[in-house]
DNA sequence: GCACAGGTAGATT
DNA sequence: AATCTACCTGTG
Protein backbone atom coordinates (compact mmCIF):
# COMPACT_ATOMS: atom_id res chain seq x y z
CA UNK A 1 0.00 0.00 0.00
CA UNK A 2 1.80 2.88 -0.98
CA UNK A 3 0.82 6.73 0.35
CA UNK A 4 1.75 9.01 -2.36
CA UNK A 5 1.87 11.84 0.09
CA UNK A 6 2.17 11.69 3.70
CA UNK A 7 0.78 14.57 6.38
CA UNK A 8 1.79 15.43 9.59
CA UNK A 9 -0.92 14.83 12.57
CA UNK A 10 -1.04 17.76 15.35
CA UNK A 11 0.04 16.78 18.92
CA UNK A 12 -3.01 14.95 20.56
CA UNK A 13 -5.26 17.68 22.33
CA UNK A 14 -7.83 16.26 24.73
CA UNK A 15 -11.69 16.21 23.10
CA UNK A 16 -13.08 18.56 25.77
CA UNK A 17 -16.71 17.92 24.79
CA UNK A 18 -16.30 14.24 24.60
CA UNK A 19 -19.06 11.59 26.07
CA UNK A 20 -18.61 9.70 28.80
CA UNK A 21 -16.98 6.45 27.60
CA UNK A 22 -15.92 3.57 28.99
CA UNK A 23 -13.36 1.81 27.61
CA UNK A 24 -15.00 -1.20 25.94
CA UNK A 25 -17.67 1.39 24.95
CA UNK A 26 -15.66 3.65 22.94
CA UNK A 27 -13.81 0.64 21.24
CA UNK A 28 -17.42 -0.96 20.50
CA UNK A 29 -19.10 2.68 18.98
CA UNK A 30 -16.18 3.33 16.62
CA UNK A 31 -15.13 -0.32 15.73
CA UNK A 32 -17.85 -2.81 16.68
CA UNK A 33 -19.38 -2.77 13.43
CA UNK A 34 -21.62 0.93 12.74
CA UNK A 35 -18.78 2.24 10.98
CA UNK A 36 -16.45 0.49 8.66
CA UNK A 37 -13.29 3.01 8.08
CA UNK A 38 -11.90 2.66 11.42
CA UNK A 39 -8.83 0.82 11.96
CA UNK A 40 -6.43 0.29 15.15
CA UNK A 41 -2.90 1.79 15.39
CA UNK A 42 -0.61 1.24 18.33
CA UNK A 43 -2.96 2.78 21.30
CA UNK A 44 -5.27 4.74 18.92
CA UNK A 45 -8.37 4.36 16.20
CA UNK A 46 -7.61 6.21 13.08
CA UNK A 47 -10.97 6.95 11.32
CA UNK A 48 -12.36 8.60 7.93
CA UNK A 49 -15.84 9.66 7.17
CA UNK A 50 -16.62 12.74 4.89
CA UNK A 51 -13.61 14.58 3.92
CA UNK A 52 -12.60 14.28 7.87
CA UNK A 53 -9.61 12.24 9.03
CA UNK A 54 -9.36 12.00 12.74
CA UNK A 55 -7.11 10.44 15.45
CA UNK A 56 -8.57 9.06 18.71
CA UNK A 57 -7.20 7.45 21.57
CA UNK A 58 -8.89 6.62 25.37
CA UNK A 59 -7.22 7.65 28.25
CA UNK A 60 -8.41 7.42 31.20
CA UNK A 61 -8.96 10.97 31.26
CA UNK A 62 -10.57 10.93 28.76
CA UNK A 63 -10.76 11.01 24.93
CA UNK A 64 -7.95 12.60 23.14
CA UNK A 65 -7.74 13.76 19.56
CA UNK A 66 -5.11 14.38 16.34
CA UNK A 67 -5.60 15.38 12.73
CA UNK A 68 -3.68 15.86 9.78
CA UNK A 69 -2.01 19.87 10.53
CA UNK A 70 -3.94 20.89 7.20
CA UNK A 71 -7.26 20.93 8.95
CA UNK A 72 -8.75 23.79 11.50
CA UNK A 73 -9.28 22.15 14.75
CA UNK A 74 -12.84 23.63 15.25
CA UNK A 75 -13.72 21.77 11.68
CA UNK A 76 -12.51 18.61 13.37
CA UNK A 77 -14.38 18.98 16.97
CA UNK A 78 -17.30 20.08 14.86
CA UNK A 79 -17.50 17.21 13.00
CA UNK A 80 -16.92 15.08 15.73
CA UNK A 81 -20.08 16.55 17.60
CA UNK A 82 -21.85 15.61 14.94
CA UNK A 83 -20.27 11.75 14.24
CA UNK A 84 -20.92 11.15 17.92
CA UNK A 85 -24.48 12.71 18.06
CA UNK A 86 -23.44 15.00 21.00
CA UNK A 87 -26.86 16.61 21.02
CA UNK A 88 -28.08 12.78 22.05
CA UNK A 89 -28.17 11.99 25.56
CA UNK A 90 -27.52 8.20 25.30
CA UNK A 91 -27.22 8.21 29.14
CA UNK A 92 -30.77 9.29 29.74
CA UNK A 93 -31.72 7.26 26.87
CA UNK A 94 -29.98 4.00 28.51
CA UNK A 95 -31.79 4.34 31.77
CA UNK A 96 -34.99 4.85 30.04
CA UNK A 97 -34.43 1.10 28.13
CA UNK A 98 -35.79 -1.57 29.90
CA UNK A 99 -32.82 -3.15 32.04
CA UNK A 100 -34.58 -3.38 35.46
CA UNK A 101 -36.41 -6.34 34.32
CA UNK A 102 -34.45 -7.57 31.43
CA UNK A 103 -31.17 -9.38 32.56
CA UNK A 104 -29.84 -9.62 29.06
CA UNK A 105 -29.74 -6.18 28.24
CA UNK A 106 -28.75 -5.21 31.51
CA UNK A 107 -25.83 -7.47 31.25
CA UNK A 108 -24.89 -5.49 28.01
CA UNK A 109 -24.97 -2.37 29.85
CA UNK A 110 -22.79 -3.15 32.57
CA UNK A 111 -20.34 -4.35 29.98
CA UNK A 112 -20.20 -1.62 27.76
CA UNK A 113 -21.03 1.68 29.75
CA UNK A 114 -21.21 4.63 27.90
CA UNK A 115 -22.08 2.73 24.20
CA UNK A 116 -23.21 5.34 21.69
CA UNK A 117 -25.01 5.14 18.12
CA UNK A 118 -22.78 7.24 15.68
CA UNK A 119 -24.34 9.96 13.65
CA UNK A 120 -22.68 9.19 10.04
CA UNK A 121 -23.10 10.91 7.01
CA UNK A 122 -26.34 9.27 5.59
CA UNK A 123 -25.37 8.49 1.81
CA UNK A 124 -21.70 6.76 3.54
CA UNK A 125 -23.69 4.84 5.58
CA UNK A 126 -26.32 3.52 3.10
CA UNK A 127 -22.76 2.33 1.10
CA UNK A 128 -21.48 0.71 3.97
CA UNK A 129 -24.26 -1.39 4.72
CA UNK A 130 -24.71 -2.49 0.86
CA UNK A 131 -21.49 -3.55 1.36
CA UNK A 132 -22.19 -5.89 4.32
CA UNK A 133 -24.75 -8.08 3.24
CA UNK A 134 -23.09 -11.48 4.16
CA UNK A 135 -20.08 -10.43 5.05
CA UNK A 136 -17.83 -10.15 8.33
CA UNK A 137 -16.63 -6.60 9.49
CA UNK A 138 -13.27 -7.19 8.27
CA UNK A 139 -14.13 -8.05 5.01
CA UNK A 140 -16.67 -5.22 4.58
CA UNK A 141 -13.77 -2.92 5.88
CA UNK A 142 -11.61 -4.08 3.46
CA UNK A 143 -13.70 -3.30 0.71
CA UNK A 144 -14.48 0.48 1.52
CA UNK A 145 -11.00 0.60 1.72
CA UNK A 146 -10.80 -0.66 -2.18
CA UNK A 147 -13.37 0.89 -3.40
CA UNK A 148 -11.99 4.57 -2.10
CA UNK A 149 -8.84 3.55 -3.33
CA UNK A 150 -10.10 3.32 -6.47
CA UNK A 151 -13.40 5.70 -6.60
CA UNK A 152 -13.05 7.92 -3.80
CA UNK A 153 -10.96 11.21 -3.98
CA UNK A 154 -7.42 11.89 -2.56
CA UNK A 155 -7.70 13.37 1.53
CA UNK A 156 -4.91 15.36 2.91
CA UNK A 157 -3.12 12.13 4.21
CA UNK A 158 -2.71 10.33 0.80
CA UNK A 159 -5.70 8.28 1.88
CA UNK A 160 -8.84 8.34 0.31
CA UNK A 161 -12.55 9.58 0.58
CA UNK A 162 -15.29 7.41 0.09
CA UNK A 163 -16.83 7.74 -3.38
CA UNK A 164 -20.19 9.98 -3.52
CA UNK A 165 -23.22 7.93 -5.30
CA UNK A 166 -22.70 9.89 -8.50
CA UNK A 167 -18.82 8.69 -8.93
CA UNK A 168 -19.87 5.17 -8.06
CA UNK A 169 -22.24 5.74 -10.81
CA UNK A 170 -19.60 6.50 -13.39
CA UNK A 171 -17.09 4.57 -12.15
CA UNK A 172 -19.42 1.43 -13.17
CA UNK A 173 -19.96 -2.32 -11.78
CA UNK A 174 -16.84 -3.92 -13.12
CA UNK A 175 -15.00 -1.61 -10.80
CA UNK A 176 -16.68 -2.61 -7.51
CA UNK A 177 -16.87 -6.50 -8.52
CA UNK A 178 -13.02 -5.60 -8.44
CA UNK A 179 -13.00 -4.38 -5.03
CA UNK A 180 -14.91 -8.18 -4.26
CA UNK A 181 -18.15 -6.71 -4.00
CA UNK A 182 -18.96 -9.95 -5.61
CA UNK A 183 -23.23 -9.83 -6.20
CA UNK A 184 -23.45 -6.57 -4.18
CA UNK A 185 -21.49 -4.69 -7.06
CA UNK A 186 -24.47 -5.00 -8.99
CA UNK A 187 -26.98 -3.72 -6.22
CA UNK A 188 -24.64 -0.64 -5.50
CA UNK A 189 -24.17 0.56 -8.90
CA UNK A 190 -28.27 0.28 -9.76
CA UNK A 191 -28.62 2.41 -6.72
CA UNK A 192 -26.20 4.34 -7.52
CA UNK A 193 -27.57 5.27 -10.92
CA UNK A 194 -31.02 5.74 -9.49
CA UNK A 195 -29.33 8.78 -6.72
CA UNK A 196 -27.37 9.79 -9.51
CA UNK A 197 -30.72 10.37 -11.16
CA UNK A 198 -32.50 11.81 -8.68
CA UNK A 199 -30.39 13.44 -6.98
CA UNK A 200 -32.59 15.12 -3.53
CA UNK A 201 -33.60 11.54 -3.35
CA UNK A 202 -31.64 10.83 0.01
CA UNK A 203 -31.77 14.40 1.07
CA UNK A 204 -35.71 14.39 1.07
CA UNK A 205 -35.33 10.90 2.88
CA UNK A 206 -33.07 12.28 5.70
CA UNK A 207 -36.29 14.49 6.50
CA UNK A 208 -39.06 12.19 6.14
CA UNK A 209 -40.74 10.47 9.20
CA UNK A 210 -38.95 7.30 10.13
CA UNK A 211 -41.40 4.88 8.39
CA UNK A 212 -41.68 6.73 5.08
CA UNK A 213 -37.63 7.19 5.12
CA UNK A 214 -37.37 3.40 5.54
CA UNK A 215 -40.06 2.68 2.42
CA UNK A 216 -37.99 4.98 0.73
CA UNK A 217 -34.67 3.34 1.58
CA UNK A 218 -36.12 0.07 0.46
CA UNK A 219 -37.14 0.73 -2.99
CA UNK A 220 -33.15 1.39 -3.30
CA UNK A 221 -32.37 -2.12 -5.58
CA UNK A 222 -30.19 -4.22 -2.77
CA UNK A 223 -32.15 -2.13 0.37
CA UNK A 224 -34.18 -4.62 2.73
CA UNK A 225 -35.30 -4.23 6.05
CA UNK A 226 -31.85 -4.42 7.52
CA UNK A 227 -30.17 -2.69 5.43
CA UNK A 228 -32.59 0.04 5.71
CA UNK A 229 -32.88 0.13 9.43
CA UNK A 230 -29.26 0.09 9.66
CA UNK A 231 -28.83 3.43 7.72
CA UNK A 232 -31.78 4.73 9.57
CA UNK A 233 -29.99 3.86 13.03
CA UNK A 234 -26.50 5.04 12.21
CA UNK A 235 -26.53 7.45 9.43
CA UNK A 236 -29.69 9.37 10.83
CA UNK A 237 -30.44 9.29 14.54
CA UNK A 238 -33.35 7.10 13.91
CA UNK A 239 -33.31 5.28 17.24
CA UNK A 240 -36.30 3.40 17.27
CA UNK A 241 -35.13 1.55 14.16
CA UNK A 242 -34.00 -2.19 14.92
CA UNK A 243 -31.99 -3.92 12.52
CA UNK A 244 -32.51 -7.69 13.01
CA UNK A 245 -29.76 -9.56 11.42
CA UNK A 246 -28.48 -13.04 12.20
CA UNK A 247 -27.10 -11.82 15.60
CA UNK A 248 -29.96 -10.34 16.93
CA UNK A 249 -32.23 -12.67 15.44
CA UNK A 250 -30.42 -15.10 17.80
CA UNK A 251 -30.34 -13.41 21.00
CA UNK A 252 -34.16 -12.58 20.85
CA UNK A 253 -34.36 -16.48 20.21
CA UNK A 254 -32.28 -18.00 23.07
CA UNK A 255 -31.92 -15.14 25.63
CA UNK A 256 -35.57 -13.95 25.40
CA UNK A 257 -36.75 -17.44 24.04
CA UNK A 258 -38.26 -16.42 20.96
CA UNK A 259 -36.93 -19.32 19.14
CA UNK A 260 -39.08 -19.60 15.74
CA UNK A 261 -40.46 -16.14 15.58
CA UNK A 262 -40.78 -14.16 11.82
CA UNK A 263 -38.89 -11.41 11.93
CA UNK A 264 -41.73 -9.29 11.60
CA UNK A 265 -42.86 -10.39 14.60
CA UNK A 266 -39.44 -10.07 15.92
CA UNK A 267 -39.74 -5.99 14.75
CA UNK A 268 -42.92 -6.14 17.01
CA UNK A 269 -41.50 -6.95 20.07
CA UNK A 270 -38.68 -5.37 19.88
CA UNK A 271 -40.50 -2.00 19.26
CA UNK A 272 -42.97 -3.25 22.48
CA UNK A 273 -40.37 -4.28 24.49
CA UNK A 274 -37.34 -1.79 24.04
CA UNK A 275 -39.36 1.31 23.23
CA UNK A 276 -37.97 4.21 20.91
CA UNK A 277 -34.62 3.81 21.45
CA UNK A 278 -35.35 0.34 20.11
CA UNK A 279 -32.20 0.41 18.43
CA UNK A 280 -29.82 1.56 21.09
CA UNK A 281 -30.80 -1.64 23.16
CA UNK A 282 -30.07 -3.50 19.74
CA UNK A 283 -26.56 -2.39 19.31
CA UNK A 284 -26.07 -3.22 23.34
CA UNK A 285 -27.22 -6.31 22.55
CA UNK A 286 -25.17 -6.60 19.67
CA UNK A 287 -21.99 -5.87 21.46
CA UNK A 288 -22.48 -8.23 24.34
CA UNK A 289 -23.52 -11.52 22.30
CA UNK A 290 -20.17 -10.42 20.21
CA UNK A 291 -18.38 -10.19 23.63
CA UNK A 292 -19.60 -13.35 24.26
CA UNK A 293 -21.33 -12.10 27.59
CA UNK A 294 -24.86 -13.37 26.41
CA UNK A 295 -26.38 -15.82 24.53
CA UNK A 296 -26.22 -15.89 20.37
C1' DG B 1 -13.78 -29.78 -0.11
C1' DC B 2 -17.47 -27.40 2.28
C1' DA B 3 -20.12 -24.56 5.42
C1' DC B 4 -20.79 -20.09 6.69
C1' DA B 5 -20.67 -14.95 6.82
C1' DG B 6 -24.36 -8.00 10.20
C1' DG B 7 -29.20 -10.04 3.19
C1' DT B 8 -32.00 -9.35 -0.81
C1' DA B 9 -34.82 -10.40 -4.70
C1' DG B 10 -37.09 -13.48 -7.51
C1' DA B 11 -39.05 -18.07 -8.03
C1' DT B 12 -41.75 -21.68 -6.26
C1' DT B 13 -45.06 -23.82 -3.37
C1' DA C 1 -48.12 -15.46 2.39
C1' DA C 2 -44.52 -18.60 3.65
C1' DT C 3 -40.48 -20.99 2.14
C1' DC C 4 -36.58 -21.93 -0.95
C1' DT C 5 -32.54 -20.42 -3.73
C1' DA C 6 -29.09 -17.96 -6.36
C1' DC C 7 -25.89 -14.61 -5.88
C1' DC C 8 -19.65 -13.40 -5.09
C1' DT C 9 -15.81 -14.11 -2.33
C1' DG C 10 -12.93 -14.91 1.68
C1' DT C 11 -12.17 -17.59 5.76
C1' DG C 12 -12.01 -21.56 8.90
Amino acid sequence: MIQSETASFRPWQNWLEAPSFGEAAFNETIDGGQAFRWRRIEDYFEGRWGQSIVRLRYRESGIQWSAPTSEQPEKITGALSTYFALDSKFEELTDALPWRSDQPLKTAIDAFPGLRILRQPFGETLFGFLCSSTKQIPQIKAICEAVALDIGEALPDGSHALPGWQQIAEAGEARLRAAKLGYRAKYIHQTALYLAEHRNFLKETESATTEEARKRLMQLPGVGRKIADCTLLFGLGRLEAFPIDTWVQKILARAYGLEGWKTEQLQDFARAHFGPSAGLAQQYLFAAARAGLIAA
